[in-house]
DNA sequence: AAAATAGTGTCTGTAAGACAATATAAC
DNA sequence: GTTATATTGTCTTACAGACACTATTTT
């Protein structure tokens, strides 16, 4: 897959040259994004050794021997946060060789998405951050995290810039691909589902529009149950259908 | 950049540690597209050296030492077809262990735009393939390469594949941002702008709401001018305006 | 009853698709 | 004039936004 015609001369033979290309060692960045009461929550792990010490980093590790990207990633979330069968995609590689001052790393980063509850569960040393994106639309950059007292949780290397990425990502997939239930429990209002979408794209949007295009879109399908204990009027719980008629 | 916390224990110490790691040799391949008559193209270049011999490959090479990716695929796009200043953007990466049998390779995919003519100045090796798209929308999935003859290139390792990927990809980016235009010369007419995005898409669109739209978008700019040695009523030719007034 | 949100119906503005009519080049 | 495409204008349709009204729950 490398498409080198050249590898023979510049690396001194095909056999006996893998050692002789350069090297670096490849990890694998996970951004596990949720929602909750309208805000973007990011899961981070407290680092304890240098570098980057006390600061938050998305869980991540190396990717082994006999392992592929996806199953890299699959693994480390598992390991990292306890999460499993949730939403998972690649999202963007990381290559700058001043990233990491142990040596050169190539981060393959991805995102997960997963509901509140189940983001809880978390894992050792783990903690929830809500993102602050100081952008809007598709525009990208780094974001900031805050903690539940509102106080700056410093992110380690580049993953403030990694958890941009994943929101950027989400925001445009969202016009056109119904990821908004894998933040959601497998049943949902309309009122939920809207509150997932505006958390996501950081604005509100119209209700009376919203409401229509999902209904048309059948996508969802009504339970014919409701939702219980609010205060006021309660409305239809639906679910997801994923491969719905055309 | 790695996130990983459990570094030391896994590899054995952080200075000492480096060489302990799981290492891989990683690539950088540049899928480079253009359109002319209305067909999408792609430029190959003939293996000679084992593995896939006699197959035609993307650019590609792997990345030095002291370079970041963006910086590596700028390098290799020039080095293997002569291309400089076009646009280029990092697409996906490929990490199946078994993916190149010589050792384990990581391959982190670019692609880039260009115009046909720009495309046929070529490199040593080179050659143009068209592209069939064997799916709709954004569906995904190897696309298959075919000579000037109609008959079958075949392409190395899993390069079908990452072409693939970038045509889905910019299907979806052309309904969102102004590329069109980077598979142009710097002045065009609105016919020619829609026959791109008629290749692109791979399917006809509306000629008068495609007009309207792009004309009021603010993109596009009137040079005052007109083809010139068609066989019909010549058109206006346009350019695009980058930081258009909001 | 008051508060709060669910859900329905209707009007309006915008933009796409369809189609007709006119304009301008090569031949 | 014929052919081919450019360019403009109009009509229809689809959908988003806005708003009004009714419905249903808790307090």
């Amino acid at each position: 897959m490398t498409g080198d015609t050249g590898l023979k001369e510049r690396a001194g033979g095909i056999d006996a040259g893998a050692a002789l290309l350069p090297q670096a060692a490849v990890a694998v960045d996970v951004a596990v994004l949720s929602v909750e009461d309208g805000a973007l929550q990011l899961f981070v792990i407290r680092r304890e050794a240098a570098p980057e010490a006390g600061k938050w980093a998305l869980p991540g590790g190396f990717v082994e021997a006999g392992e592929s990207l996806d199953q890299a990633a699959v693994r480390v979330l598992r390991e990292k946060s306890g999460l499993e069968g949730v939403y998972l995609e690649q999202l963007y590689t990381f290559g700058d060789p001043a990233r990491d001052p142990r040596t050169r790393v190539i981060t393959v980063a991805y995102y997960a998405l997963v509901d509140p509850i189940r983001l809880r569960a978390g894992g050792r040393g783990a903690n929830i951050a809500w993102l602050d994106v100081p952008w809007e639309g598709e525009t990208g950059g780094p974001v900031t995290a805050r903690g539940k007292d509102g106080k700056h949780v410093p992110l380690a290397f580049d993953h403030a810039e990694i958890a941009g990425m994943a929101v950027k990502r989400i925001r445009g997939k969202l016009n056109y691909t119904p990821i908004g239930f894998q933040l959601l429990r497998p049943e949902f209002t309309l009122r939920q589902l809207q509150q997932v979408h505006e958390a996501v794209l950081g604005r509100k949007i119209n209700k009376d529009s919203f409401r229509r295009r999902m209904l048309m879109s059948g996508e969802l399908e009504a339970t014919g149950r409701q939702e219980i204990a609010v205060d006021h009027r309660p409305a239809e719980l639906y679910r997801f259908v994923h491969g719905h008629a055309v």
